[in-house]
DNA sequence: TTAAGTATCTCAATGATTGAGTTAAAGTAG
DNA sequence: CTACTTTAACTCAATCATTGAGATACTTAA
């Protein structure tokens, strides 16, 4: 684990690294959802409600978390009658539904991500500004790829 | 997403790729898991138990995906009748179990590892061995501090 | 030997997810 | 305008993973 010699860095070493940050963050929110009457996938929805650009629909919803439709109407049932989101009706498409989270769900995202931002300040404070955007071109990068990853279901 | 200038980095937008990455990871597992007739917590536990720098124990793994003994012993049930693992008692515990990895599993590995690892040598191959150094430490020191957040639930 | 502690397993109850089918609204062709 | 197709969301019975309480078997310390 310290062994890399200053000529190259141990390549496989980075599946094991990003494998165990998934397991840790999926670990954290299900120990979350738990602690709050919830469930790992209504976490999971929530958050995806949260970082959508504009109000989600359960369709894209269902393709994020690749789950039935009937899983997802269960979610959002669940969602809904907690609290945390309301379902409203396109105006043009009325068979579309815009998700829309409330005060709720925001109080509990805070709840959720304070620890979990303050832990990442932590980390993200040691670097400098060149370092900084080094790990986020990664990022970006890495996530691009699963993308193109889950286009092309066929190379699976 | 463009828009960083050249004197600092937008500093929540971390958390977003994060959440993002993670979430990716997760759809994917969870899709290749139902295409090959396993859970997803199956998945998570194969990957553990791989992971896993010496066998692992039901406890152990209990802890890591935080589920109650009860779910750990019908998963290990549902992985072993599929070939993928063996339950070996310790010797001088008797009451300790450890996990083996068969070559069901093995090849079950490589088949969901082999895109995802394409995919992440694309990514690795763009960035010189400076940079992949400082993506390694980001991710080590994430990797610390998600472990710190789990010893200290209290602040949660 | 006894008591306490630990690792794993059992099992009934709960409840999330699936999969098939339903309803309702849009689009499209004739 | 009418019939056909597609799409979004929902309903519901059946399935099956998970929980939570407890049982079992082994170990360790007193």
């Amino acid at each position: 684990m310290d062994g890399d010699s200053e000529e190259g860095i141990d390549l496989l070493s980075f599946a094991v690294r990003l494998r165990r940050m998934t397991a840790e963050f999926n670990r954290i929110a299900h120990e979350f959802a738990h602690e709050h009457g919830l469930h790992p996938t209504d976490v999971q929805a929530l958050m995806k409600i949260f970082d959508a650009p504009s109000p989600i629909t359960p369709s894209r919803l269902r393709e994020e978390l690749n789950l039935t439709s009937g899983a997802i109407t269960a979610c959002l049932d669940r969602l809904e009658r907690a609290g945390h989101i309301r379902r409203v009706r396109d105006a043009h498409d009325r068979r579309v539904v815009h998700l829309h989270y409330l005060d709720a769900a925001q109080e509990l995202a805070a709840v959720f991500f304070r620890p979990l931002g303050r832990g990442t300040d932590n980390v993200l404070r040691r670097f400098g500004p060149e370092e900084l955007r080094t790990v986020a071109t990664f990022l970006d990068a890495m996530n691009e790829e699963l993308d193109a990853l889950r286009a092309a279901p066929g190379s699976r």
